[in-house]
DNA sequence: CCAATAAGTCAACATGACTGACATAACGTC
DNA sequence: GACGTTATGTCAGTCATGTTGACTTATTGG
C-alpha cells in the first residue's frame, strides 16, 4: 500500500475562501444552496435514468439506445442526420446503436419519399412498446416529483430546465418542443456559451 | 448499403394510442408536457456538464474526476468507502480516477487519526483551485436559470430535484445536504424504487 | 494470535464515446 | 450521360469509464 505517514488533517487547506459569502457555519462555506443544487442535479439525473437503465439492460441495450428510441418516438420520420444533430454524437456512435435497433426490429427505416437517399426512422410496434414502457416510467417519476410542489411547479420546472440547456442548443430544443422539424441550425463555435 | 425498398411511411404505426390523453393536435399525442420534461432533463443535464467537461479535458480528466473533486470538496476528510457509496461505482472505477488525482496532486490522502487503515481525502490547493473553477461555472448556470423565474423558484427547484432522486438514494442525499457524515445506510435491494 | 475491515491492485471485459478514411447510392447540374 | 455533392453506411483503431472476481497489505480489535 502506498506510504502515508502524515497524521491526520493539517496543512491541506480545504477551507479556503472560495465562493465568498456570509454565514460560514462550519463546513459549508457558501453558495451552499447552489452547491446543493449541483449535487442534487447529479443525483436527480441518476434517479431519472436508473429504472430505464435496468429495463434496457434486459434487452442488451443502454442509455444510447433509449435516446434514439425516445427521439424517434417524438419525431417519427426523423432523418439520420437530424438525429446526429440532436444527440451531438458521431456517425459511428449512432450507427452502432441504430444498427442494433434496426436489426432487432425496434426501429424501421424507410427511404424518403422525395429524396430516396434519406433514411427516415420510425418505431415498429415492438419499438413503440418498449419506448412507451420507458416513457411511462420517467413520466411517472416526473409527475410524482411535481405532484408535491403545488400548482405552477409544472411550468416553472420546464422553464428552469430549459434555462439550463446550453445556449447553442436552445433553438434546436425549442424547435423540438414545438414539434417542428426546422432545418439544421447555423453552426456555432463549440460548447461554451 | 442496406437494401431498403419500401416507399415512405405506410404500415409503421408510430401513432399508437400510447399515453392516452385528450387533445391530439397533430404529432404530439399526450402527456406532451411530461414528454417535454423528459427531453428537457436530458438537454439540461448536457448543458450542465458541457462547460466543465471542456475544462477537465485540458487536464486530461473526465466527468468521473469531477465527481470525485466535487464530493471531496463538499466533504473534506471523506473516506474512500464513503465515496464509493455515494458514487455507486466499483472500487476499480474509483481507483483509476482517484489514483490520477492523487498522483497529480489534486487530492491528498491522509491516514485516519483514529483508524489508520482509513484514507481520508482532502483537496490540495491545486485541487481546490480546479474544483472552484468548475463549481463556479455550474453555480452560475444554475443561478442564471433561477434568476428568470421569480422568487421561490430556488427552493421549489431544489425540492423538485430532490423528489427526482431515486428513493433508495434519498436518505444518503439528505445526509449529504446536511453536511452530516452519517454512516453507511442499510443495504437495499437494487435500483428500482 | 487471528479474523475482520479498509484500501489498493491486477487481469479481463463491455459500452459508448471519438477519429479519419473510404464505399455506395441517389440527387442535381452542366 | 458524366460528375460533383450529399446522405448514409462501414472499417479500423483509440479512449474513458463502467463492470467482475481474485488477491495483497496494513491495521484493528477481540
Amino acid at each position: 500500500m502506498t506510504d502515508i505517514t502524515s497524521d491526520g488533517p493539517s496543512d491541506h487547506l480545504a477551507t479556503s475562501g472560495r465562493l465568498p459569502h456570509a454565514g460560514e457555519e462550519g463546513r459549508r462555506p457558501l453558495g451552499s444552496d447552489l452547491l446543493a443544487c449541483i449535487e442534487l442535479f447529479y443525483f436527480a439525473y441518476r434517479g431519472f435514468t436508473c429504472e430505464p437503465d435496468t429495463i434496457l439492460e434486459q434487452y442488451g441495450f443502454g442509455r444510447a439506445h433509449h435516446r434514439v428510441l425516445h427521439f424517434v418516438n417524438r419525431n417519427p420520420g426523423l432523418k439520420v442526420a437530424e438525429l446526429l444533430d440532436i444527440l451531438r454524437i458521431t456517425k459511428q456512435s449512432l450507427a452502432r446503436v441504430l444498427k442494433q435497433l434496426v436489426d432487432e426490429g425496434f426501429i424501421i427505416q424507410k427511404a424518403g419519399n422525395e429524396d430516396r437517399r434519406e433514411r427516415r426512422l420510425y418505431l415498429s410496434a415492438k419499438g413503440a412498446r418498449l419506448t412507451d414502457k420507458l416513457t411511462q416510467i420517467q413520466a411517472k417519476r416526473i409527475e410524482g416529483a411535481l405532484a408535491g410542489l403545488g400548482s405552477g411547479a409544472d411550468a416553472l420546472t420546464r422553464n428552469f430546465l430549459f434555462a439550463m440547456v446550453a445556449e447553442k442548443d436552445r433553438p434546436r430544443v425549442e424547435a423540438l418542443m414545438n414539434g417542428l422539424h426546422s432545418g439544421p441550425l447555423a453552426e456555432e463555435p463549440d460548447c461554451n456559451p
